[in-house]
DNA sequence: CCAATCTCTGACAGCACTGTTAGAGTCAAG
DNA sequence: CTTGACTCTAACAGTGCTGTCAGAGATTGG
């Protein structure tokens, strides 16, 4: 599929798609014309990276986590490296989860009490 | 306190704490030399902005919240636009939260994968 | 074949946040 | 009172992400 359906479908804007490229986290096929042609795995791919933005990564940590979300189980021996960020990450993910349900915790109350 | 012990007690640094003031969300007490004077209160608000920052809340947003942030009962007549924020923010919450789940699912089934 | 629509690259701009620096004034311990 | 640490304001810089625009080429339905 081309970009342009690619961000229909995805919600992602043709602008973001491309820059995730240029940011070395996809490389979608070329027609001769140049256009890119993009797979219905690259969709994924695609909708994990926004997953994962979304969830406050940068897009440099999830290139190097590229790896773990190309494939479901692993079929190479982890770089220690990758591992590492994994762990990080994913303390920091609990991190950020943490803070969101304190933050959560507080506006709730209060819109419960204001509504009361 | 001065604002270099409110930054060494809420690791904040001396110039986010500037620039929370900066875009309203402080008004901390002044000497007649200038100097800013925090409250402990004041340290309370500050690490409440800057758990619902790490959240990913906007500090436009947190302003708008600051009533809510500010006292532990509402006092006043709610304000329609801010119960809007609210209830929006929330909803915002609990979709980053969604978020962060799905992502650290698909990190730590990876990562398990990767230490069996 | 033609026109409307899409895509390409590259550049510029903007936002929100954060750090750093400079130059001037303040504070506090000795 | 002197000195080193702190604070003030203002400005500039940089990061990460995102939009937009311009000019050229590709695609496709009629």
């Amino acid at each position: 599929m081309k970009i342009g359906e690619l961000s229909r479908r995805s919600g992602i804007s043709v602008r973001m798609l491309r820059y995730y490229e240029q940011e070395g986290l996809l490389q979608p096929n070329r027609r001769e014309s140049g256009y890119r042609e993009y797979s219905a795995a690259e969709e994924q791919v695609v909708r994990r990276i926004r997953m994962l933005g979304d969830a406050g990564l940068k897009l440099e940590t999830i290139r190097h986590l590229l790896p773990c979300i190309l494939s479901d189980r692993p079929d190479f021996e982890p770089c220690p490296e990758v591992l590492a960020t994994l762990r990080r990450e994913l303390g920091g993910i609990d991190e950020r989860i943490k803070c969101l349900k304190s933050s959560r915790q507080i506006l709730a109350e209060y819109l419960g009490a204001l509504t009361r």
